[in-house]
Formats: C-alpha cells, structure tokens, sequence
DNA sequence: GCGCTCTGATTAATCGTTTAAGCAAAGCCT
DNA sequence: AGGCTTTGCTTAAACGATTAATCAGAGCGC
C-alpha cells in the first residue's frame, strides 16, 4: 500500500480545478505557457488548499534532492553552533535544507560520514575539515570551509589578517614579548593564525609559540601549561589562538594569583559564547560566519545549477577571504608597571 | 532532461541479470518470495556495481524519507555539539538522516523552521525546546527532549537526581550555605536541577538562588554577579546549573583573589567542553547524551513503523530519566579553614 | 483561401523504487 | 490422476512531480 502524504498533491489540485496537472505545475513554477489570469487562479487555489511540493516527487523527477551536507569531522568543536546556525540560515533562505553528518574525530569514518551523505543523494556538500585531510572526491560539488592556505578552500575567515590585528594590538597596547598558545600544529587554522601574529612583530619583540597537544602528550589532558613561569620570563601578552585556548591561560594564571589585564594580558580567538561573560572579559578576534555561510552556499548553489561540474568538484567563490574583526575586551590592557613586580628584570624589551 | 543518478539503478541490475527489477527488489530487501542462490547472486552483483538505493525513489513509493529533524531553538547553547553528534550518532544507526532547523532564538520562528521541515518531509522530529514552549502538533511524530517535569516530554536526563547528587556532594564535604546560580526561572531544566539541589537540603542548612538573567536586565549582559558580597555573606559553595554559569563564577571569584578550592568551592552542570581544562577543573554532573539520544531516536522509530500515529502525535519512551554523572575535579573541596578569613563568622552553619 | 506563427492548453513519458497480484511449474495428499 | 498448496518469478500499477512533444484554435498576411 503506497502511502500517500496527508496534503493535497497537484493531481488533487489539477482535478478540482478541471485543469491538466501539467497545467498546475507549470502556473506554479512559471515555466510553460499558461495565461495569466489562470496562474492566478491556480495559486490561489493551491495556497489555500494549503499545497506544499512533494520534495520526494521532484527530486525523483529532476534528480535534485534540494539538501546540502553539512561535514564536520571535529563535531565537538564548540564553533559548531554558529557554524550550524550560519549555514541552515543561508541554506534555508536559497531554498536548501541542510543534513549533517559526523564522523565523531575518527579521520578513518570521515569518507563514511561523506557517504552517508551521498546515498541521501545531497545535491552539494560543505566541509569544515580537521587538520589537513585531503577532501577526496565525492560525486557531488563540494565548498571547503578552513583557511586560505589550505587546497581547495572555498571561503574562509581571514585567519592571517586576524593574527596581524591581534599582533597590532597588543604592540599598540606596549606588548614586546607576547607567547603565543596554539592547540595543534597541524592545524591550518591556527599556523595561519600564528604566522600573522608573528607578521606583526617589529624589531626587537620577540614570540614565541606552545603547542597544547605537545604538552598535553606528556603531561596528560588538562595539565598545566606553566604560565606563570613565562611570566617570570618577561612575556606579558598571551596571544591564543582559540578561544578555549585563552579560556585555559586566562584561568591558569589567574589561579597562579597573576591579574589580568594589569599584569598581563590575553587574547583569544572566535569569540565563543563564554567570552563576554568570563571575569574579565575576553579580548578576541571574532569572524564573520554569516558571510562565509552564504559565500560558500551560493557558491554551492551556483555549481549546481549549472551542471558543468564534473564529480567530485571543489567549487570556488570571489570572495576567498572574509576580514575578522577585533573585539576589545577587559582582558588586553597596556603593558605597564603592573607586571614588573612578577618579571626577573632581564628581559624588558 | 531527467537527470539520471550517476550510479546503477535497480533496472540496470536486472538486465545485466537477465532477472526483473521485482525479484531484485526483493532479493534485496529479503522480502519476497526468491530463492537463496538468486538472492546470493543479486546481492553479490549489486555490490560490485556500486549500487546504491535511491532514496528519492524510495521516499515517493513508500512515502518515508528517511530522515529526521532535529529542531534547536536556542541553537546558541553550548550542548550543541553533543546533542548533534549524539543523535545524529543514533540516527544513522537506525538507518535515517539527520536534517536540521533553527529558529535562530526567535519563538515566533519555530513554527516556521518546524514547516521548513514538514516540507522536506522528514518522517519525525526531536525537539529540544528552549523555555516552555509548547510544542505544536506538526504533521508527524515528535519526540521531546527537556526534562521530566515538562508536559509532553519523551525522554532527558534526570536532573532533579543530578541535582540532588550535587548537593549530596557539597554536603558531604561540609558545606552548609549554599549559593545556586541559574540563568533563567523559566527553564524546566533549571528548576528542575535547582529543586533536586534543594531537596537535598538538610536541617540547618541554608540554599539561596541566584538568576543571572535578572541580574543583567538592571546591569547589562556580562556584568558582575556581586559573588565576593556573598562569599563575605558566608556562602561556601556555588552551585551553578550550567557550566557555563559555573565558568562565569570561578572566574569572577578568582579575579577578586578568592581561592578555588580552598577558600570556597564551584560546580556546575553539562561537563562542557572547557570543564576539564580549566584552572581549576570543574566539578560537574555529565548527562549520558548518547544514551538519551538513542531512547528517544527509537522511540521516534517505533512510531514510525506502526503507523497507528496520528498526526502530530508525542512519542513516549519506556525510559523517561537517563541517570547524571557526577564528576569530581578540583573545583569543589571540603569546606575548610582557607574559608575562615574570608567570612564575617556570623554565618557558621 | 491557404499557410504561417503564436498562444494556451493537454498528453504522455519519465525518474527509481515498492508491492499487490498474477501465473506457471513443481510438490504433495488422498 | 485430479485438486490442492507452495515456490519462484514476472507483470504492472502506483507514488508526485517535471517537461518534451503535441494539438486545437486564433490571428494574420498575402
């Protein structure tokens, strides 16, 4: 027994109207030749008939099943929510519904994840990858969401360009020696970060970089990154290159009784949800996950319609690069007299 | 110009095996009458073409799409990825998809991003509500996932036990004021953690509640939540009913020199992604996502193989509560002497 | 008047799958 | 041997939309 759907279908519509079905699909989408008066007459009908398209139907029909995939490897990671919220958003306002699938960090599943997607036949795919990992070739355009300097990348943050005002601001604030947290190095995010940090260094300052994940190989998740001690050394900026990353410095050397933003001071990343709330707040780079959503989903969208788009293409947008912008908080402040009390003295840039 | 699937289609098969698209149909699925060595010889062929299912075709014969709806209207919240990665996890198990709403915060808008998925006729929906909410019928099963106090609820975590452990623990460890921090009174979930708390009250003891939203509608969103006040009040302990509340606190508590823990302890609720790395860790109560994910995703199916749903039905679950995990980090300590010269010691309990 | 174009509709095929119904052959019982 | 069930497969009809092809009629120029 095939089960028919509770609304009312175009035969329904055709037939109460004494009309061909033909006839109602084209008043609908406008595309034959029928005469005004009858379009009207039409969509009237169907609006207050209630009639909503049968995705099943047309996507059978036209081979377009009007759903983009959403891949996120490292679903855990806590951008997920404006970036889920960013492309429903500009998928749902182009008329697409958006699937997700995750591979739960595992790299292996990642191309399973993908799978899943293309059974569901998804007419175009966007990938927020972690790491490195090469996209391999799906059968359906695809837009590569991470970093400019990345393969492939469709549309990212200007990562590079947000290291560098993070760099001017902390010089501009009197910052000489400013240490640099990362998670991983093999993120291209984050080197990308890091080298603009390291772009805005003037003769003289000095930077420096810790990687979490190094430490944590010995010390174990969570240990002590050892701030105070950089203290000692003379740094007195703490530049991270994600929020949870600033988090983490913030709280660190806030229990070591160090304050912040008189003694030293820290920046982070991306502007997560906890970054206005914290004590003090947190100085950050925010981007623009709108406009990288829409990039990327127009960009999708345009690949799709015109069919040109061979397997397993990565499709490519104008706009490569969307600025970050700066969100000064209460924790960067000018480097003053504060920390002098807690460094050795030798080192004072 | 119907597009056809890159792939082998079922007729494909059947020729190329001289059977009919029936009986590979059914050799398939194993439903029909076919004998074993043809079963063995369909499936074998199919897998070394490639094949893969149409769901369009699928979906428009059988009138199931094979894809749920995860409907967040508070898509901000920080549980996102967990949620997500949980029933997406469970959903592909059982064989659907998952496609996702947002109604970007805005309640007048969910009925609206409830539509968007009606259309694309998703076969149920899990709803995670923001507030009290009242979940209108839509035109199939729904599962919701809040807490059990909340009408119509399917399956949640039992936060009353959680927070009834939470206060077994700070009790436990000697405290006797204790300070609850919520963010909005007309959460369920908030209460309902904040009524186990309270519940486990003993004689002499004194629990006060904090809601931040309150706060800052006179302060402004990030303002201070005056916390050194209620330390000099004799409060010993924070019970925050998130972690991101709980974060709020530690940080505000340590930026005015207050130790954690050994002047006064923090908890909160969710395990969060920072709560392990913080400084110090949070003490938290851990919800067994997957496991809610996964009672209330077969729930949603049952309903949907027995068709006995009415429209817009509520699906229930044989398990409502899923039992919280307490987990102890450094946060929370016995309530010592380190609080003495911090108190007025009027308050003793 | 004849042929031409243009308009406004219909007819029918098609996408890929599921499944009820039909049918031939074989096996079994009395 | 005749009637019965069982087995194993095929035939064909859907599901709901899109769209190429067709067709009837009107308008019009020469």
């Amino acid at each position: 027994m095939p089960q028919s759907r509770p609304g009312p279908n175009l035969s329904r519509i055709a037939t109460s109207l004494g009309v061909s079905v033909a006839t109602v699909s084209n008043a609908l989408s406008g595309k034959g030749r029928v005469s005004g008066q009858l379009i009207e007459k039409i969509r009237e009908h169907a609006a207050e008939l209630g009639y909503v398209p049968s995705q099943a139907g047309r996507a059978l029909r036209t081979g377009r099943s009007g759903v983009l995939g959403l891949v996120l490897p490292d679903i855990a990671n806590p951008l997920f929510p404006k970036i889920a919220q960013a492309i429903e958003f500009a998928a749902s306002a182009a008329g697409y519904g958006v699937l997700i699938a995750d591979s739960r960090g595992d790299a292996a599943t990642q191309t399973e994840a993908i799978n899943r997607l293309v059974e569901r036949s998804v007419d175009g795919m966007i990938i927020i990858p972690r790491r490195a990992t090469r996209i391999s070739a799906a059968a359906c355009p695809v837009a590569v969401i991470d970093t400019a300097s990345t393969p492939g990348n469709t549309v990212a943050a200007d990562h590079w360009q947000g290291g560098r005002e993070i760099a001017d601001h902390l010089t501009g604030l009197g910052h000489r020696r400013i240490l640099i947290i990362g998670n991983n190095q093999e993120s291209n995010v984050q080197n990308d970060r890091a080298g603009g940090i390291r772009s805005g260094m003037r003769p003289g300052m000095h930077a420096e970089t810790l990687w979490i994940d190094r430490l944590e190989q010995a010390g174990g998740i969570g240990c002590p990154l050892g701030l105070a001690e950089k203290v000692r050394q003379g740094f007195t900026a703490f530049a991270a290159l994600s929020d949870l990353q600033a988090l983490r410095a913030l709280t660190e050397l806030q229990q070591a009784g160090i304050n912040i933003p008189t003694d030293v001071s820290v920046t982070g990343f991306d502007d997560l949800i906890w970054s206005p709330v914290v004590t003090p707040s947190l100085t950050t780079m925010r981007m623009d996950m709108d406009r990288i959503a829409e990039i990327a989903v127009s960009a999708l969208t345009d690949a799709i319609k015109t069919r040109v788009t061979r397997e397993g293409m990565l499709v490519t947008a104008e706009t490569g690069r969307v600025a970050m912008q700066l969100i000064v908080r209460q924790s960067s402040g000018p480097c003053g007299p504060g920390t002098k009390n807690l460094r050795d003295g030798e080192h004072v840039g």
